[in-house]
Order: C-alpha cells, then sequence, then structure tokens
DNA sequence: CTGTTAGCGCTTTCAT
DNA sequence: ATGAAAGCGCTAACAG
C-alpha cells in the first residue's frame, strides 16, 4: 500500500504538500496540485484514515445507538443517516442498546472507545441525567426521539402527546365514545406521552379515562394480542381500540379476525408509526404519521452543522399527521 | 485523555509493560499486571484505538454492505451480525449499496478506505469476477445470499431453488395446477433461482410453464400490485399464485381483497422470506423460510473464526422450510 | 506557495 | 519478566 511518503517522492514534492491537497487547502498552485494528483492516482494511493485519525483528532465516524435493528422502525432511520452522512466521507458505526440502561450505557461506552467524532442516540432506559452529563463532554451527542429541556438543542423529536391526541381525536369525530387503548411500555418516554394525548382528547369531551380499558404492551405485535384479550376478558363494551404503534394493531387484528369479527365494521383501529407496512395489511391502517426517516436524516444534518461546520438549516421537533385510511369508521 | 504513558508512569513500568496487560500478553507477572491494571482504572484510562490500529495494523472492524436498510429483510441480519461481532469487542460499519452495481463499488471502496479488517457483502449487482477479484486482495470478504463457486469457502448461502420447488410445489400438493408466479427482478441471482424451483416443480408433474403467468416484479409491495393487476389482465384462470418474497405477496393481496375476493378461498398464495409480518397479516401468510438472521450470523462467525482465529463451526449453506399458514388451501 | 520537523498514542522487535 | 527505542502514516505548526 502506498503512503503518502511514496506519492510525494514521485511527485517530487514534500509530505506537507501532499497532505495539503488531500485536505482541500487553498495554499497550493494548481500545477504542483496536479502533480500530485496524478501521482496518487498512478499509485492507486488510499489515505491512511488511522493515521489520519490519530494525527488530527478526528474520525469522520459516528456511532449510531438504537434500541433494536430488526422491527420495522430503525431501518428507515438508519438509512437516511447513513445516506446523509456517507454523502459527505464520514462513516457510522452501529450498536444496539436493547431499551436495556445497563446495555445501552454499555453501549455508548463502546462507541466512545471506538473513537467516534460524534453520537447519534436513541435510547429508552439511558437517565436524563446521564445524557445531561454526556453532552458536555468533548463528544457531541444528538438525541433521537427524546426531549430533555436542559439540552433541548441536541434533541430531535416528534411531539408524540399531539398524535396520541391526534388518535383518539379522530375516533371521537367519528363517533366512538367507548375507546380502549393498547399502550407502550410505560417506563418509554414516548408511550407515556402518547398516552397523555390520548387521555387530553378523552377529556376534552368529557369522557373519564377508564383504566380497565388500557392495556400495557411492549410495542411488538404479541403484546397487541395479549392486549386484545385483555380487552375482550374486561366484559366491557368499546367500538374502537389506538395502539400506541401500529405493530400492536397488527397483533390485536389478528385476534379479532380469529373471532371472526370484520374489521372495522364491528371494531375500529387506530395505530401509530405508519410503518410501510400499515398500507398493505387489510384494512389499511388508519394511523398516525411518524417521520422517524426524517428526523433520522435531520439528527445527520444537526451534526454536519454543528459538528462538520456546513451551512445548514436544522429544525428539531416534528409534527405528527393523522393518516386516514379504513382500519376506523364512523359508528 | 490519559494516555499509556501516564499509565505507565503511574504504575512505575514501561509502555511496553503497559501494552502487554493490555493485549493479554501472557509474559507479565501478575504483580505488575495489578498495578498496571490499578494505575488504568484511576486514570480512567481508555486506549487510543487509532493509534492502535495505526500501530498494529489491524482496525477490529468489518464493513457491512446491504443492499438496503429500511424493509423487513437486513434488520435481522444487520441485527445477528452486531452482536456477534460486538461480544468481541469489534465493530461494525454500515454502507448501502441500492442494488446498483457503481453504488455497490462505491460502497465497497468505501469501506475499505475506512480501514476495515473484513467485509460483509450482500451485493446484487456487483459481478462475480469483481468479487473474486476482491476476495484475492489482503481484505477477506464474505459473502451472504450468493454463491460463486471459485470463492464458494466464504459464500453463505441459501439453496434458494429449493425453496422456490418447495413453494410451488405445496400448491401443487393441494391440487392446484394452475399457478401464476410473479418474480423478482430477472437480474437478481436469488430471483432467477426461486423462479427455477418453481419450474422444476412444475415440469416434474408434468405442467409447462407458461410465460403468460409469471410476471417480474421488484421484490417490493407495489410490484405485488402491478403483477396482480397483470395476472388479471391477462384473462387466464389460475387458482394459485406464488411470489417471490413476502412483501410482493402482500402487495398482490391487497389487490383481490380491494377487488372483493376472499383469501384464501377465492385464490391461493404462497409467499417466500417469512418476514415477520407474515405471521400477522390476514390471512397469515403460507411462506418459504429464510433463515437470513442466521445468515447474518454465521457470516460473523466466519470472521471470527477466518480473520480472528477463534474455534468455531461455520456452515455455508442453509436450507429453507416451508411454513404452512393460512394463505394456500385445498382446491 | 512549499518544505522541515515534531509529534499523535500505540505496538513490537531487540536487549537485558 | 521488563525496558528502550524505532516506527506505523499522517497533520500542523513553523520557517522560509
Amino acid at each position: 500500500m502506498a503512503t503518502i511518503y511514496d506519492v510525494s517522492q514521485l511527485a517530487g514534492v514534500s509530505l506537507a504538500t501532499v497532505s495539503r491537497v488531500m485536505n482541500k487547502n487553498t495554499n497550493v498552485s494548481e500545477k504542483t496540485k496536479q502533480k500530485v494528483l496524478a501521482a496518487m492516482a498512478e499509485l492507486g494511493y488510499r489515505p491512511n484514515t488511522f493515521a489520519q485519525s490519530l494525527a488530527s483528532n478526528c474520525s469522520n465516524s459516528v456511532g449510531v445507538l438504537v434500541s433494536q435493528l430488526d422491527g420495522p422502525y430503525y431501518g428507515p432511520m438508519m438509512a437516511e443517516i447513513e445516506a446523509a452522512l456517507r454523502a459527505d466521507n464520514r462513516h457510522v458505526i452501529i450498536a444496539v442498546g436493547h431499551s436495556d440502561a445497563a446495555q445501552e450505557i454499555d453501549s455508548v461506552e463502546f462507541l466512545l472507545s471506538k473513537g467516534c467524532d460524534a453520537l447519534i442516540l436513541d435510547v429508552e432506559a439511558i437517565s436524563d441525567d446521564y445524557l445531561i452529563k454526556l453532552s458536555q463532554s468533548s463528544t457531541p451527542i444528538v438525541l433521537i426521539n427524546r426531549y430533555i429541556a436542559e439540552i433541548s438543542d441536541c434533541c430531535i423529536y416528534l411531539n408524540n402527546e399531539l398524535g396520541g391526541y391526534m388518535a383518539t381525536r379522530h375516533l371521537l369525530d367519528l363517533g366512538h365514545r367507548d375507546i380502549a387503548y393498547i399502550s407502550g411500555p410505560s417506563k418509554k418516554h414516548d408511550a407515556i406521552e402518547r398516552l397523555e394525548g390520548h387521555k387530553r382528547a378523552l377529556a376534552e369531551v368529557g369522557i373519564s379515562y377508564d383504566p380497565a380499558l388500557c392495556f400495557e404492551g411492549d410495542y411488538k405485535e404479541d403484546s397487541g394480542v395479549d392486549g386484545m384479550n385483555y380487552l375482550f376478558s374486561q366484559n366491557k363494551t368499546f367500538t374502537a381500540v389506538v395502539c400506541a404503534n401500529d405493530q400492536m394493531v397488527s397483533g390485536a387484528i389478528s385476534v379479532c379476525l380469529e373471532r371472526g369479527m370484520q374489521i372495522p365494521q364491528d371494531l375500529s383501529f387506530v395505530g401509530y408509526d405508519n410503518i410501510p407496512f400499515a398500507r398493505y395489511v387489510s384494512p389499511k391502517l388508519t394511523t398516525v404519521n411518524n417521520p422517524i426517516h426524517e428526523m433520522g436524516k435531520m439528527a445527520a444534518l444537526w451534526l454536519l452543522k454543528n459538528l462538520y461546520k456546513q451551512d445548514l438549516e436544522v429544525e428539531n421537533v416534528f409534527e405528527p399527521e393523522l393518516v386516514v385510511r379504513n382500519s376506523a369508521i364512523r359508528i
């Protein structure tokens, strides 16, 4: 493998000059620049990134920590992050936190030990305090899907409360009055916020929230199944159910279908996230759009702007949108 | 940030000794080892990976190139790769190839330029020749979802032809005789192989393959929609359709449902891949299981064994399995 | 505009 | 078992 030294020899210039043309330093005459470029091409020269990183203290890598890699949720986000960073010749290192505090912390340590220039974190279990402290260290972080007032500038998040409100409000507008709710884990911020929105919509029309009509799931399909079974076991009437994410409505609907029910004729459903499959299942899901890929992109742009000093506009908070399809009808 | 030098000072030993304990070199007395460990702990020492990589010419990173990050397919694979490598303190750098030859090549160059110790590639468009040549370079590669005879040792793949055969054979066994097929892109190896299997099953019972009953999709939901519309427009009779992946059956079924058809009563479907959603859509999909996460894991183990010299068993070829659910019934 | 030179923090012979 | 010292390939003052 050719080194910068070989290039400088071939081009008949010094190491520094070669380094300058690599780093697009302007103080190089067009002529020498061409000589150097030619030498590089001839040698098939490829700079050693480790030597660069060691000398410059910049690795051009950003670590991305997500809760999980499988599932429909993080793929689109990772795709946007990779694309935005890659376009600027930076690379992304991935790590998975499994929604567990110890593993999440271990993962940020891991990423830090790998010398990332910055971290993009989608973490559930790590405490606010830890993150605030982390944000004060020399490695910049950006938080996706989480709002912490003290470090709001580096938070990219969705207005989940509003989304929860919209879902239930839609059902209310369709005439439903007995609305069940299958929630996400009560320790996840977004799950709490979505449920808050649900309650606000209910309160707005004077309906009191009935805990018996609320089941706490874990965002996976199976807990939609469990939730539905629980709700049926309550012997309460309800004409609609909102689920805190689309995967759970998928599970929930499957048990209804197995019982021979017709959806949405017998029961209306509203989901959350608008995952790709929401348009293809039957009935097509009425759901709240979660612009997760846009947030991923924005996180990358945030870094490009604040760390790598590009001139870019960045927005922190995203608004959910109701996507009306066929799983909820007027009562 | 403390350096190895600080540690050596505090412990009262030389740089070399500190380096030895980091690298688990045996030639260190237990006593000095403890002194060094204590010094490290006290300083919160974290080795600089770039200096390590520069000096040792080993980065402990492996590049993973996939066609896409969104979609249900690659998540499970990436998850397994990350977990297996991470457990051994290696990290994974991701890149996306978008099933385009130029972008795929650009991605491997990118990964190589980032100093990866090895590459895990799931590439569609790159030529066999390029890959054979690449495998002869100093950076090991392992191919997922692809078989190239000349470098079969580093290929981890599924017997796609057999899977295609199984899907159609199942329908045949259920009494179907007029079976349509929605294929993947004719330039993708796995799509070709699956179709081959379909043809073999047909031939086995003396049915001649009718090109008019075959539509070439692109593995995405929308092409399942297109495929179904095409098939209906042919005015041919068929009682079942096999799709080369589950996403396309999802799209295909949605158009049937819109036409007021009952699935599987009016038309049977068999898919391929057994993506997570296959169990939750209605009807639950009868499909061919694709152990993509196992293949991902195996690719990681292959590297652990061949590159990082761990003592492990690795298998190259995986067998598909028919998963019988509710989307196909006896005619 | 170009060259010289001193590191960046670690690994790895080679001595002892 | 431990230490001294020579790099690994590059960047970034500094000098000219």
